[in-house]
DNA sequence: CCCCATTGTTGCGCCAACGCAAAGTTCCGC
DNA sequence: GCGGAACTTTGCGTTGGCGCAACAATGGGG
């Protein structure tokens, strides 16, 4: 079995502080699996077979209510882990993941995971701080939809997508997966219409460039401002 | 220095797996605090010199926004840890503690972390398994707000205190710690004068019985229907 | 015991955002 | 190259919940 070179993981988060060597004996026990656009990776419900490193792609996150509405829990960048509900004690996938591009993962069975904490301490302590970091996001996340109105949590959500996984173009940045309007309103809890019609102002305006499932950021620094805007009464402009 | 009763954690989840023998080594480590009721355990942006164990009372996290709005992330009930911050990697406290009613905490030094884990593995995996839990709680709280309206958020809100904090009384089960209505609008999103007519609402229907930073549910189960009323009620619609 | 700060209630006007509807646009498979 | 599916835009009417305001009730401190 051809095992991945450890040279090409060795610098992910999960993996910090670990050696050659150790990262080849880790590395045996996953398979590299590829999943084309818009195919699931593992859905919500599911036991948790596996947990996963993102090597080149993007995958989606999502949760669905009971009434049938979905809700975008995040999107992984290469070299994040997901899946890994089995490390936080959860015997099944709380959310769905999806491919939104061609993906490449790498995959360990998630019977593997008591040994290799038990064998790489260290492991269990990469992931307690990965998983706090997103413990910290998800914080965010809900003083934001507590506190600020519709057209600041998109700003926030576009800058944060182009910060991860932005792409620099000639007039801009582009985020670097498809990515729809719908998807933008799931993931900031409001309509794909309100959505709609806030992109269209901020083009309008010369602030982003869009497109079918793309967007660019043409004047990120003034979307900042946007975002930031302390509403409290700074005399600034609104409403052209 | 008197040190704690092993007797009195060894059922905590941080300490899942422990004997007496390495609990006592890692009691001997701590102090034991007393905060009076309203007072600050530690502030939002302060470095992260301790973290703590519940053991008595109740203590409410928040977090401020630049704009200086309050959000409640959490309530701390006995027995749960907090102020974890260094052990996902945090410098600082990312939230402010304050004990809402007369409180007793275990402290332990946020440099004594490190040896711990080094010493005792278990500790990091059981920390690993209550930061992934309470993310997904926060999930979940991004989802609600994502899609419920105000007043089914507030009766998920009062169902969850009843059940993690709730005191069975003589005409329902009272949540055992002073909470205002502005804490209750803290916590799901919304205003005190929203939150007050919601709660009058309820109390003229006899669902709950209200007081001055008291509630008492009268009528668990007619709250959790009207928490999970499904009003749209299609079942299926929607194609990502 | 009384005062006053804190907490809770409620009426009223308003607007951000939703829901519905309908049409336009882009992409993909056949 | 055609047809349909998926995505996007935009107008319009409605409304949930916010902001303001004024008042009432409660309980702790002096």
């Amino acid at each position: 079995m051809a095992t991945v070179d450890p040279s090409l993981v060795a610098h992910l988060p999960l993996f910090a502080g670990f050696g050659t060597e150790e990262l080849n004996d880790i590395l045996r026990e996953a398979r590299s699996v590829r999943f084309a656009r818009n195919s699931p990776v593992f859905e919500e419900g599911q036991d948790a077979h596996s947990f996963f490193v993102l090597l080149h792609g993007h995958v989606r996150a999502t949760k669905t209510t009971p009434a049938g509405e979905q809700v975008v829990v995040r999107y992984v960048a290469p070299g994040e882990t997901f899946g890994v509900a089995m490390a936080i004690g959860l015997p099944r996938y709380p959310a769905t993941a999806t491919a939104v591009d061609d993906s490449v993962v790498l995959a360990w069975p998630s019977t593997t995971w008591p040994r290799l904490v038990a064998k790489f301490p260290a492991l269990a302590t990469n992931t307690l701080q990965t998983i706090g970091s997103r413990l910290q996001e998800t914080h965010t996340r809900v003083v934001e939809m507590s506190t600020q109105q519709v057209e600041r949590r998109v700003a926030h959500a576009l800058l944060r997508l182009a910060k991860q996984s932005g792409r620099k173009v000639e007039h801009g940045i582009e985020i670097d997966f498809p990515i729809s309007r719908q998807d933008i309103a799931q993931m900031t809890g409001t309509t794909l219409h309100t959505v709609s019609r806030i992109l269209s102002g901020w083009e309008s305006r010369g602030l982003i460039e869009g497109g079918r499932q793309r967007i660019v950021l043409r004047e990120p620094h003034k979307l900042f401002v946007l975002a930031e805007a302390t509403s409290g009464e700074d005399g600034s402009l609104e409403r052209p």
